[in-house]
DNA sequence: AATGAATGAGAATTCATTCAT
DNA sequence: TATGAATGAATTCTCATTCAT
């Protein structure tokens, strides 16, 4: 049943939404010191009080638009790791792949490095403990898979999980310098199945 | 011979030094972000008009505190790395140690942000370009010793290395869910060397 | 006759009633300038449209609020000095008491000060007339008995009332300093009474 | 001697002074409430970043304003008492002619109200009683000098110097009313007077 | 009558930069 | 060189009021 006051909770939800559009663009834009709630507001086509209406503070549309990425990361990562009827290795693989995508804006840095401000820490550790709660069982599953098949070598799945995700995201650093992305994306993938035990004595 | 204008160079890098000290200090104690001028020339002891006799903007003083904060980072991994006599083995493993230092502090990151945003690319890239220049060299080497002594699997000594530092850095991102410095420092090593090629077969 | 018309003008009053109450209660608690027309119409339980329907502005809800505050003081004033069968002297002793609970509040004080704005000159003559209109005449014919029967000295009773209520009043100012509500009290009583003229030559 | 640290003390105090003039200027014609930092640097003729090096806050100028005029006050109400050779009813009648100026104009009573907002507790405290502790002892040595010399009845110098200051305070609250001033300060100093036994049996 | 989302002018405060001394 | 008072544009946030539903 739609009820008038779940039709209000929605037109509240999607004008939140509109709004936290209009902030990813804008930061995304100028970088998240440089943007105003103004520039906000005038990209979302509202008045400015109307910011206030959905957000305390500054600051907490910068949180809101930080989960906004957190989840959309999650969830296009979970996406391409969940074919079903493929091998670790080639699910770890379409992981890469999405996880390359990530963080290559600096924009998209510098809004990550908002959470590092002393002043957001709180928020950092929500934020850190939110993405980690849902990427790391994702790669964890995909190593423990590979363990249990003997294809990995043994090893603790949640910090192999973690190096696994810490190295596919240095990609975009390292194409910086130099070597083209599917050079790079090569010599990662191999860096770490070999990194995995995959190949490997003791692993069959 | 030093003249009276050597002497005068001389004082005005020291005064130069001496606000990017003040600088770093107060970035690190409060963020970049939340620092104004004022807080720096405080810190420094001198007026406000004297921190624009040595700068011209107050970016021009984050860029130098960057500056500064590449070599230093370069300087103690070079040092960790150059220990003679050692394996290429050991000297990773001594590198990483000094690695895992750097970057941790929060306003640590939020400096190297700063290089992020749009207006500030071409210092980062300039940064980004030295800190490849200086520290991607020392690695490669003990990386291109390891392949030539046959310890490590044969490949882009360059780009092995970037991913190195890559897992490196992310030490302090995984110590912080759960497991112990100890615990993780061991894994990673485990997995940096194998993801080198390290104890397998066609490395002898 | 009770026609429609009659009950929806009361439903009407008492909604406007109920919304000074919340009104007074925000004041008294916030004080005045720090009291939002949010506040008040969440304290009251009805949508901020709903305000505007009883109100023209937030300024007529001030002064609705004000009338009410001197109707108030009025009512218990009169009460405390109406006791049938006292004597004059008696009468006022009374009287004090009960005029030296108000104004203590200093979000009471602030209230009438927001008469004192120009820009509610008029209404602030209006109140302040109306408060004398229904005090002074109270005090003054207390005084005018005791003068009749002797026991004050001959003077102008409305004057006299005016500097009874003034003094009364300044008892709590008088009270911060050290001294305790009775001491002033009795003080207070004395000064008033041999003010009057009371126990003195010339007065029977 | 004057050095330039002198100098420059001066002229910051010249400056402040300056600001404070503005602001109470501004504060007696639009009201504490409805003035804003705008308005009082248009009026100084500044920057609003000036405002801002004198003043912590808009408060902090409310109450340099405030002080300003205790200040003021005081010293006429001191001179006023001060004339030599006067008995103690004339420099209290003469007290009362300069205490019947204060406070008059309603933006004064709202200066005043200010100190009253819980907010600002502390500073209504200290400039209460530094009120008392500058007017009460001059009033305070009248009444005791005019129970030394037998004119006034024994009674507590102290507490009855605030019933006469509050009884004088009351001057404008009647003047309003109908009554001239001359005739309100004439009643008024009678009533005094009398409440303090002046003319009466025991005293001489 | 009642609602409450939306408005936008306005307020306080900050801070990089300039410049007369 | 060094100083630090002065500047004023920019920023965040508030709140009385309106109006479509």
């Amino acid at each position: 049943m739609v009820t008038i006051a779940t039709r209000a909770a929605e037109r509240r939800e999607s004008r939140r939404e509109a709004l936290v559009d209009a902030a990813f663009g804008v930061f995304m834009d100028k970088g998240v010191a440089s943007s105003s709630v103004d520039d906000i507001v005038k990209a979302a086509g509202v008045a400015k009080g109307t910011f206030y209406l959905y957000f305390q503070t500054k600051d907490d549309a910068i949180n809101a638009v930080a989960e906004r990425v957190v989840d959309g990361v999650a969830e296009v990562v979970e996406t391409a790791a969940a074919t079903p009827g493929l091998s670790p290795v080639d699910r770890l693989l379409s992981l890469g792949r999405s996880v390359g995508q990530v963080g290559t804006e600096p924009n998209e840095r510098e809004l990550i490095d908002v959470f590092h401000r002393p002043a957001n820490r709180a928020v950092h550790d929500r934020l850190a403990e939110r993405i980690l709660d849902r990427l790391i069982p994702t790669v964890e599953s995909i190593v423990a898979d590979g363990i249990a098949s003997g294809q990995f070598a043994d090893q603790d799945p949640r910090l192999a999980a973690g190096l696994v995700l810490a190295t596919f995201t240095s990609l975009h650093d390292l194409v910086g310098s130099g070597a083209s992305v599917e050079r790079v994306t090569s010599e990662l993938n191999v860096f770490i199945l070999r990194g995995l035990g995959y190949g490997q004595e003791g692993a069959r």
